[in-house]
DNA sequence: CGGTATCCCAACCGATACTG
DNA sequence: CAGTATCGGTTGGGATACCG
């Protein structure tokens, strides 16, 4: 039998919509991107590889694990490379892969907007902030 | 006197940063492209406006109180109008604003590098998680 | 130098129940 | 119909200490 519950059967909708959600490719970008420090390493990367202590000098909010962890995720996803300079002591180079400078373009019309109109947001906050409640 | 510890400048530091990386205007959009529910409820509203009702039919995956919650913070960025429907029941309509609709265009690039790259990003976590550990 | 490992708190988010 | 309120589990992320 096929016969559910209403209960089941919105449970059913809820979890085949979730997967389609967790499955599209935009929804996974902006989620990566969206990540605490995924956004300012792409750009710094961007004018060049980077020793892991510049990275940490140059972004030194970040803790070390969370710089460790961002860039260990866009290792995964390809989009940085990993590179260990042998002597002593070792070093470690981080970059853009290739298919990471392709993202450049794209965050820069992300930032294009921002600038554009965080003036917009920022009124638009402050009169919500207003609002009679 | 301005002596101070080299921990305590230390973290000087990390909390300026920190504050540059809060009010970057590429980050703060980032972040709130980054939300959950955000790319979902904005792709949906960007065919035309929605009742709430409507909305929770297209996104059963989103509880209710995120659903809400999502709708509140972008209106409160005025990328949202929130209109409420006179009438018995009464009715809340959600739209873009023109504010709103000017961020399609930037989501189009993002979604566009998404698809056309989600399958390198695929490969390149396929061949990082058999890497010899 | 370039990391791990561990602990812990805060924020995120879903489920459920209730309301105008 | 369109919410709000509350609770509790899960995750994100920082601090600290230690390691090759």
């Amino acid at each position: 039998m096929t016969t559910r519950t209403a209960a089941q059967r919105r449970a059913e909708v809820r979890k085949s919509c979730l997967e389609r959600v967790a499955a599209c490719p935009t929804n996974r970008l902006l989620d990566r991107m969206g990540d605490k420090w995924v956004g300012i390493v792409i750009k710094f990367l961007g004018d060049g590889p980077l020793r892991y202590g510049e990275l940490r000098r140059s972004i030194p909010a970040a803790s070390q694990k969370m710089l460790t962890e961002t860039l260990r995720r866009l290792e995964r996803d390809g989009l940085v490379s990993r590179t260990v300079v042998p002597g002593a002591p070792v070093g470690v180079d981080y970059a853009l892969t290739p298919l990471g400078r392709t993202l450049l373009p794209v965050l820069a019309v992300v930032t294009g907007w921002a600038e554009e109109n965080i003036a917009r947001i920022e009124h638009a906050q402050e009169e919500y902030d207003a609002r009679p409640r």
